[in-house]
DNA sequence: CATCAAACGATAATTATTTTCCTTAAATAA
DNA sequence: TTATTTAAGGAAAATAATTATCGTTTGATG
């Protein structure tokens, strides 16, 4: 996803476009997924005298107006991502490499529904466990 | 769970009985998942003198026991529970409760092993919606 | 290019969590 | 029981994380 992309998707979020938040999405679009601290850094590569505080305020309003989305994973920080279709994510407990997976879990869902009486919105799986590199020792 | 059983449990995983300890154990038993506020103020309810920093020191350390495990909720703060078998949750957006459910997810577990190459070894799935209250608008 | 609203950076304030250190209490064994 | 040892508790300080404030700068719009 280029710049104009970028610009154009934060226009249509109401945002006005700067270059820190430009580079806030790219990173995201880059890298998948990255904590403050990680973005913080990422930022900071391109534009040294960013202040932390606008990290945090972009990250909290971009992911208010849904354009970010955070990820909340078992033992470790919280990740952003930029949001797309559902789907759920992979976590390596050795190396710490978070990844999408597309899987259907409306068969659970329903379960739960039924079991429960709730009626699920959203469903957010997060597994966990060791990646291909880490399984094999690399 | 009685106290007596709850303070085998404790000396079970090497921890001192305390009175602080069973209290949380106990509030825990009770509401099911609580945060850290809410559990600082129920123990306060029994031991006004209890200070922040030993309901932390406590919740990390059982937690760290594998005595108590903490619970991610999108959009909200962690909760803790006792540890109990592999189970998953249902949060209401509305009226904020949580619940456990119990379903078998080794189907989309086995998937996401298949299209990742992960070793899956652990499964969190949290099923965010309305709970029959709220649903029914009461 | 002028205007206006919003974003930026610096910093202070607030909130959350952890550490320190001294006192107290639980476990163990005599 | 009671003495001893070791860990836990409480108070407060220290640190970390997050949010708010405010003067200055910049992006959007006409």
């Amino acid at each position: 996803m280029n710049t104009q992309t970028i610009a154009l998707h934060l226009r249509e979020h109401n945002l006005k476009v700067t270059p820190q938040r430009l580079k806030i999405v790219e990173s995201l679009n880059t890298y998948g997924h990255l904590n403050i601290d990680m973005l913080y850094a990422e930022v900071q590569k391109s534009y040294p005298s960013v202040s932390l505080a606008t990290v945090y305020k972009n990250i909290a309003l971009m992911t208010e107006k849904q354009l970010l989305e955070e990820v909340k994973i078992p033992e470790s920080k919280s990740v952003f991502e930029v949001k797309k279709a559902p789907h759920h994510h992979l976590h390596c407990r050795r190396c710490g490499k978070i990844e999408d997976v597309v899987i259907d879990c409306s068969g659970i869902c329903r379960i739960a529904e039924e079991k429960s009486g709730y009626l699920v919105e959203r469903t957010e799986t997060v597994f966990s466990g060791l990646c291909p590199d880490c399984r094999s020792g690399s």
